[in-house]
RNA sequence: GCGACUGUGGCGAAAUUGGCAGACGCACUAGACUUAGGAUCUAGCGGGCAACCAUGGGGGUUCAAGUCCCUCCAGUCGCACCA
């Protein structure tokens, strides 16, 4: 081939790798792994522009690089797949949202292809998937039926806590909960009937449904997290956002709040990212102080309670207030309640009623976004009370304000002018008094180089004379040695809110019974989506899914039973019947089963791999449940049961729960065969043969059954209505919490993934995406790993080591300027003689600034009889049409890459142009991939002539192969090999544009040596291939490789090639560089500085003097100080 | 207001540990080859005639500063009454 052709041999080579299945991923492997991961997509309709592959390209570097380094390289892609936009577009025109997204999908799809990805498709998931969001809500379920224990620091499952209630009730209990907790003994606990009880536990588990302010949004129809609101209007649409209180569901990732923040010092995360989530999560160390409200009763005289002191009345109640500043608890000269707390209404004195009334309604009706724009007026009123100083009686006024937020703390504080800029200006606004706490440099609030934390303490009795540190540490102590407070941790993250009134979401699995939720049986999930016929809310405002016919659970698992425990099921024979058991007792026998299956017998292990992989022809599930009981092997196709037994089983009491376990599973259906131990041992090929023959007499059922998640129910559901279900939907962050564990192991039915495949990953190496889900996905995904963790799914802490937020790719605006009130378009360089308006114009029909002025006139019909002054080379004005030298010149602007400023720039196109290779390596080469760079097409047709020139050293322009066979001497070795040495170090630490670089220098350099050797080029081809790999494999394969690239081994760079005789020294006086001097490289360095000071130019600046002083830096410079 | 990041030619940038500022590329200029040039090749290209001056401004540490410290300014992003 004689000229670089890169759209054929792109389409070549991305059929070969598709064909071959190359970058499929091995599993099991021996090799060390290596996973890279590119942030999930949300496939919108617009498709990408050339700002979205930027990560996706140097993740396909990583991953191609690390694969040639011998690792097994985990590459894969989906899809986020639920979302707004796919929804908005169903309720306006009624298509179904899995139509738009799937027709978005494969759209995105054919542009990443285009671009020779080495992803592992085989691998992809797409969250709006049955079996992808089957274990979203199985997820969702264990989150449910598990708490968090803060003694132990973890989430245990809510079994244990009912044993706690039954045993100690719940005073002692240490769990992270509701507010409004009330206490109960261990008689009062076991008297509670099991609905009660499932009540009362709806209060700690992790996933809980509560009435809570939320921030509603109308336009959208639905309730949005906090980091879904931008400036009190939705991030996605930018609909206003209200305050509502609604019964929601809700994550309660607070319970995480410490192990989310101190976790963050291990990882490899932008500081960036980490300071906004340990701000997120808003940890304070403080002191949860108790104020008593004074009788006022005893004061005749109002104004008489100027510098008075009360007794505190004795017994509980009070005022809680929660301070990180208990230092200055002698300059609290007034507390302030935000409108909505509680005891507002019990405080306010009769004649300041009316005045509290109207200030809590105008407080209540202001909306998010007035109360945000507006932070700088105070406001408040006096509610007529008086509290009691806990520390020295003194009197102190209760106040409410604006400015004290309900949601954090206590919704109370104690107010410090003095210490307190917030507090100083309500204090002035109001005259209330301020008294001096510090003394000191920076203590006067007044000034603007106040520091709060600065000074000693005064007029604060025993604190006097300490600083900040010590006077909080000691007053912290007395407040608990006194009784009226306790040092206590606060944190700022709410628990989010994890409902949605919309369609396109994981439906919660979720029914009701007499008004309180259970969730379904794992057994039971998927629950899909159903079909409805319009996708707004209804008309009295349920969410979509109450449109949804039958929109029941059809079989209400497991209601009300009888106790029974593995372990009196064995030591009992009087035995449970097999029609109903109890909901909580079940969940135990599964995780028990789940243990089993952790600890198998070696007989059971050995029979294990003669079963598994449908070597039989048909799928053996292990340690499966059914019903009460756990089956060693289970097919379920032929519900054929196959026992192993120990010598356990020969005991009389056992051998009776045996029968009885055979009866109640024939009665169910299946057939059971017993082995035991020695026959499975001794003898497995009769063993085998023995299963063999026992399938082929069985019936098959539907093969539904056999290969899919979709096991029918397990326990009939006879008998029991019908049970409405959740209608609200999970909110978007809930695949993607999860989504990085499902590709481990993306095809698997009977688990999220399995322990194999969570074992060998673990987590994911290298982390690509924006810096924009800092406080959401990032948060949340973090939260359900450690959920996951504390369950023992997976093993890591963290599921990201290294996260890199790639930074955006700004459009490069055009703009024409028209001239006012005429249809005439002036050239940049001579608008300024006319008074103009500038109109951003298609970047496509510009080049290089200069405007295609026939295609601008079809662009729009308004611009068809459109008129132009152009400029000539010397900016002179030329009419169209006038002479040839002439052009219209636009002006340009970076700006953000949007279809409303014609900027975009899409990748297909610029592929089609210059090829792939040339879009990723261009891609690359603007700049380092953290930081935002606008684009600019003109630019790319550097990085295009060098792949033209890449190619011109393998052949000449009559298309014959210039390669030889000689041997390579020392200067291509050393040109060769620094490109190694660096190109590598680049990848490493993510500096693709560097090595970009080092890739021209390296072609220029082996051009201007005439260098056509095999050895060298080939090489030169590895360690360019993960970048440019269509050229690379090409070429490759030109000369005479078999194997593709992606099979060969990056080379290892030879330090020896790179030693150099000799160097030249800068020779600097002052500083300043004046001569330069080759030594050879291992000179001594008294001998560099002689000969240099003994050099002409040298002796020519020293001017007759001796210098004061020589530096010489071994290889480096030399510096002469006069 | 608080926090993080960034600031180097006309443009994208490089300089990884304090050691020759501007590698590499674009644009531009001149020339060659051409019917042609949006192809290719050659050369030049921070400013200044020069001494010199230049890494947002000012100050400091150092033999030596784009790099470290202080301070100010500008831009981008995030948060924003968090007690």
């Amino acid at each position: 081939m004689s000229e670089y052709k890169p759209q054929e041999i792109e389409k070549k080579w991305q059929k070969v790798w598709k064909d071959n299945q190359t970058f499929k991923t091995e599993f099991p492997s021996k090799k060390p792994k290596y996973y890279v991961l590119d942030m999930f997509p949300y496939p919108s309709g617009a498709g990408l522009h050339v700002g979205h592959p930027l990560g996706y390209i140097a993740t396909d570097i990583v991953a191609r690089y690390k694969r040639l380094k011998g690792y097994n390289v985990l590459h894969p892609m989906g899809y986020d797949s639920f979302g707004l936009p796919a929804e908005q577009y169903a309720v306006q025109t009624g298509q179904h949202p899995a139509i738009t997204t799937e027709n978005n999908i494969a759209r995105y799809h054919e542009q990443l292809d285009n671009i020779g990805f080495s992803y592992d498709w085989s691998r992809e998931v797409r969250t709006s998937n049955p079996d992808f969001y089957k274990w979203t809500q199985w997820i969702f379920v264990k989150i449910f039926n598990y708490w968090y224990n803060k003694e132990s620091d973890k989430a245990e499952p809510i079994e244990i806590l009912y044993q706690k209630f039954a045993e100690n009730g719940n005073a002692k209990v240490k769990a992270v909960c509701d507010e409004d907790i009330k206490s109960f003994t261990a008689q009062e606990w076991n008297a509670y009937s099991e609905e009660q009880k499932h009540e009362i536990s709806l209060k700690y588990r992790l996933a809980y449904l509560s009435n809570t302010f939320v921030n509603w949004c109308p336009g959208l129809g639905t309730v949005l997290a906090n980091e879904e609101v931008k400036d009190g209007v939705s991030e996605r649409g930018g609909f206003p956002v209200e305050r509502k209180e609604m019964a929601q569901w809700s994550m309660r990732i607070t319970a995480y709040a410490e192990r989310l923040l101190s976790d963050l010092d291990g990882l490899d995360w932008s500081d960036s990212i980490k300071e906004q989530q340990r701000y997120w999560i808003g940890k304070s160390k403080g002191c949860m102080l108790t104020f008593q409200i004074a009788d006022l009763s005893s004061f005749k005289n109002l104004e008489g309670l100027k510098n008075a002191t009360a007794t505190p009345p004795s017994g509980g109640g009070g005022l809680s207030v929660f301070t990180t500043r208990v230092d200055t608890i002698y300059g609290v000269t007034y507390l302030t309640l935000a409108p909505e707390h509680e005891l507002v209404d019990k405080i306010t004195t009769p004649e300041q009623k009316a005045k509290v009334d109207a200030y809590v309604h105008y407080a209540k009706n202001k909306s998010e976004l007035d109360r945000q724009a507006d932070v700088k007026t105070v406001t408040g009123e006096f509610t007529g009370a008086y509290a009691i100083n806990p520390l020295n009686n003194a009197l102190i006024p209760i106040w409410i304000g604006e400015y004290v937020l309900a949601g954090y703390g206590t919704g109370a504080v104690m107010a410090v002018p003095s210490s307190d800029t917030r507090d100083y200006a309500f204090a002035k606004h109001f005259n209330l008094p301020i008294i001096n706490v510090q003394e000191g440099e920076k203590t006067d609030i007044t000034k603007e180089d106040f520091d709060p934390k600065a000074g000693t303490m005064i007029n604060s009795d025993f604190l006097n004379g300490m600083d900040v540190k010590s006077a909080l540490e000691a007053m912290t102590k007395r407040v608990e040695e006194l009784g009226v407070g306790y040092g206590k941790v606060n944190f700022k993250i709410r628990d989010s809110i994890f409902s949605r009134q919309r369609y396109w979401g994981e439906p919660i699995p979720v029914y009701f019974k007499n008004g309180l939720p259970y969730t379904l049986d794992e057994s039971q999930l998927p629950l899909e989506l159903p079909k409805i016929d319009e996708y707004k809310p209804t008309a009295n405002g349920e969410p979509p899914l109450a449109r949804a016919k039958n929109w029941v659970a059809s079989s209400p698992p497991l209601g009300e039973g009888i106790g029974v425990g593995l372990n009196s099921q064995l030591q009992n024979a009087n035995l449970p019947s097999w029609q109903t058991t109890d909901a909580i007792k079940w969940k135990a026998i599964k995780e028990k089963a789940r243990e089993l299956r952790k600890n198998q017998t070696d007989a059971e292990q050995t029979l294990w791999y003669a079963l598994r992989g449908e070597q039989l022809g048909v799928k053996f599930r292990r340690q499966q449940v059914i019903d009460v009981f756990i089956a060693d092997f289970v097919n379920l196709n032929t519900k054929l049961i196959i026992e192993v037994d120990g010598g356990i089983h020969l005991d009389s009491d056992v051998k009776k729960y045996d029968e009885y376990r055979t009866e109640v599973l024939r009665n169910l259906g299946y057939t059971v065969v017993r082995f035991t131990n020695e026959e499975v041992e001794n003898d497995l090929d009769s063993v085998v043969e023995k299963i063999r023959s026992k399938i082929s007499e069985l019936p098959k059922l539907n093969p539904i059954f056999a290969n899919s998640q979709k096991i029918p129910p397990l326990t009939p559901p006879q008998g029991e209505g019908n049970y409405p279900l959740e209608t609200s939907t999970m909110p978007g962050w809930a695949g993607s919490s999860w989504y990085f564990l499902r590709y481990m192991d993306a095809k698997n039915e009977s688990e999220f993934a399995s322990k194999d495949a969570l074992d060998y990953w673990q987590d994911v190496d290298l982390y690509l995406g924006g810096s924009e889900h800092a406080t959401g996905h990032l948060l949340y995904s973090r939260f359900w790993h450690k959920f996951l963790y504390d369950l023992g799914y997976v093993k890591t802490k963290e599921y990201a080591k290294k996260l890199i937020n790639q930074g955006m790719i700004q459009g490069r605006s055009n703009l024409v300027y028209r001239i006012n009130g005429e249809n005439k378009f002036v050239s940049f360089g001579l608008k300024a003689k006319y008074e103009t308006t500038e109109f951003n114009v298609d970047v496509n029909i510009v080049e290089n600034d200069i405007l295609d002025i026939e295609k601008f006139k079809n662009w729009r019909e308004d611009l068809k009889d459109a008129q132009f002054i152009l400029e000539d080379k010397e900016g002179k004005a030329l009419s169209f049409g006038e002479g040839l030298g002439g052009a219209y010149i636009c002006g340009h602007q970076v700006e953000k890459m949007s279809k409303s400023l014609y900027n975009v720039v899409n990748p297909d196109d610029v592929v089609s142009k210059y090829g792939a290779d040339t879009l990723r390596m261009y891609e690359m080469f603007l700049g380092p991939l953290e930081l935002s760079k606008p684009w600019s097409t003109i630019s790319i047709s550097g990085v295009s002539r060098f792949l033209r020139n890449v190619w011109k050293m393998f052949y000449d322009e009559s298309g014959k192969l210039l390669l030889t066979d000689e041997a390579p001497n020392d200067k291509e070795l050393k040109v060769l090999h620094k490109t190694i040495k660096k190109v590598e170090e680049d990848i490493e630490r993510f500096s693709f544009n560097t090595s970009v670089s080092t890739f021209m220098v390296c072609v220029n350099e082996l051009s201007d040596l005439k260098c056509h050797k095999r050895t060298i080029l080939s090489d030169f081809l590895i360690i360019l291939a993960p970048y440019a790999p269509h050229i690379a494999e090409e070429l490759w394969e030109a000369m005479g490789n078999k194997n593709g690239i992606s099979y060969a081994t990056f080379p290892k760079y030879d330090e020896k090639y790179l030693v150099e005789s000799s160097f030249e020294y800068p020779i600097s006086i002052n500083g300043k560089v004046r001569h330069k001097m080759n030594f050879p490289a291992n000179m001594d360095l008294k001998e560099v500085e002689n000969q240099a000071l003994a050099s002409a130019e040298i002796i020519k600046w020293l001017e007759g003097k001796a210098p004061k002083k020589v530096i010489v830096v071994p290889n480096k410079i030399v510096n002469v100080v006069l």
